[in-house]
DNA sequence: AGTCGTGATCATGGCGTAGT
DNA sequence: ACTACGCCATGATCACGACT
C-alpha cells in the first residue's frame, strides 16, 4: 500500500457482488455498472491489500482462499452500514419497555433468534416478551389486547381483515427428498408424481391442514406414511428415503440430524408460497417499543 | 487533478460440429 | 475416436468523457 490507496465502499459493493456471482460479468449486471467497473474494482482491492481475491478461470471467477476471508469482512462492513442507515439508533438507545409478542413454532425456530440479536443491539433497554403459541392462540391474544404483535403463517389465516397485517416472507415451497430417491432422477416433477410415493406430514403450524389445502385443490391426495410434528425426525425420515415431503424454503436445510444430504426440488405444479407474517389489532395504539419492533422486523424483511 | 464510468477491442479457453 | 475449426462468453486493457 505505498501509494495509499483508500478501500471504498463502493470497492466492497462490487467485490461482493462478483464473489456472490461467481461473474464480474454477471455481478455487472446486478449492480448496474459495465464488467470493466467490476474488474476495476477488484484490481484496486486486490492491489491495495497486496493478494489475489480471485482465480480467474475461463468462466467466471472464484473466490481465493483469501478471497473468501475478505468477503466475510466485506459482508459484515455492509451489513453493518445498512443496519446503521436503517436503523434509528438515536432513539434506540434510551427507548425502554416490554413488548408482548406471540409467535407460532416454525417463526421461533427458524425465523426469530437471528432477528431478535439484530433488534437487541439497536435496542438495548426494549424487552421482547416472547411467547410460544399456536396460530390461533396468537389471533385471540393480539385480538383482545393480551398481545401487542403476533408472528404467524398467515396465510393459514381465514379472516386476515380482522387485523391488520404485514407480510414479512414470501417462502417457495419446494419437494424435499432424498438424493438416491426415485423423485430425483424425474426431470420436471408434478403433484401427480409425489402422490405415487410415500409421504411424510408435517403437522407442526397446521403443516397438514395447509398441505391438503392445494392437494384438493389439484384433486390429488398425499400418500401418507407418516406424520410428525417434529422438524428433525421430519429430515432424518426423509434424508433416510422413508418420504418424500413437501415444505417452504425457510425451513430447509441441506441436512439431517445425522448429516445424511436432502435435497429440494421445485415442483411444476402452482403451489402457493408460505406466508409469514405480522398481525396486530386494527384499532391499536402501539407503545413506541412495539412500534419499534414492528419497523424494525418490516425493514429487516424488506431487503 | 482525481475519480468513476463506458464502450471498443483483445486474448483466452471451453464447446459444438464437421470432417476424417 | 480423434482433430481442426469457428463460435461464444469471459476478464483485461485502453482511450475517452462527465463530474467535482
Amino acid at each position: 500500500m505505498a501509494k495509499g490507496k483508500d478501500i471504498s465502499m463502493r470497492q466492497l459493493r462490487y467485490f461482493v457482488a462478483a464473489a456472490d456471482a461467481g461473474q464480474f460479468s454477471q455481478a455487472a449486471l446486478k449492480v448496474h455498472v459495465s464488467q470493466s467497473a467490476i474488474t476495476a474494482a477488484v484490481l484496486q482491492l486486490e492491489q491495495a491489500l497486496g493478494v489475489s481475491l480471485f482465480e480467474r478461470l475461463p468462466y467466471g471467477v472464484a473466490l481465493t482462499a483469501e478471497g473468501n476471508k475478505f468477503a466475510q469482512h466485506a459482508r459484515h462492513i455492509l451489513d453493518t452500514l445498512q443496519d446503521a442507515l436503517s436503523e434509528p439508533l438515536f432513539l434506540g438507545h434510551s427507548m425502554q419497555g416490554v413488548v408482548r409478542v406471540g409467535a407460532s413454532y416454525t417463526v421461533l425456530g427458524y425465523f426469530l433468534p437471528a432477528l431478535l440479536a439484530r433488534f437487541k443491539r439497536s435496542y438495548p433497554q426494549v424487552e421482547i416478551d416472547l411467547l410460544d403459541m399456536d396460530r390461533p392462540s396468537i389471533e385471540t391474544a393480539v385480538l383482545s389486547g393480551e398481545l401487542d404483535l403476533g408472528l404467524a403463517i398467515i396465510s393459514n389465516t381465514q379472516d386476515l381483515m380482522r387485523f391488520e397485517h404485514h407480510v414479512l416472507i414470501r417462502s417457495r415451497r419446494q419437494l424435499w427428498l432424498a438424493t438416491q430417491h426415485p423423485l430425483n432422477a424425474v426431470s420436471s416433477i408434478t403433484l401427480a408424481d409425489v402422490a405415487e410415493h410415500a409421504y411424510i406430514m408435517p403437522t407442526v403450524d397446521e403443516g397438514e391442514v395447509s398441505a391438503l389445502r392445494y392437494w384438493q385443490s389439484q384433486g390429488r391426495m398425499p400418500k401418507v406414511a407418516f406424520r410428525t410434528s417434529s422438524m428433525e425426525a421430519l429430515r432424518g425420515l426423509v434424508a433416510h428415503g422413508f418420504g418424500v415431503t413437501i415444505l417452504s424454503d425457510m425451513l430447509y436445510r441441506a441436512w439431517s440430524l445425522e448429516g445424511k444430504k436432502i435435497e429440494s426440488r421445485p415442483l411444476v405444479d402452482v403451489i402457493p408460497p408460505m406466508e409469514l407474517g405480522l398481525i396486530w389489532r386494527p384499532e391499536a395504539q402501539l407503545s413506541e417499543p412495539a412500534q419499534a419492533f414492528r419497523q424494525f422486523l418490516i425493514m429487516a424483511c424488506a431487503s
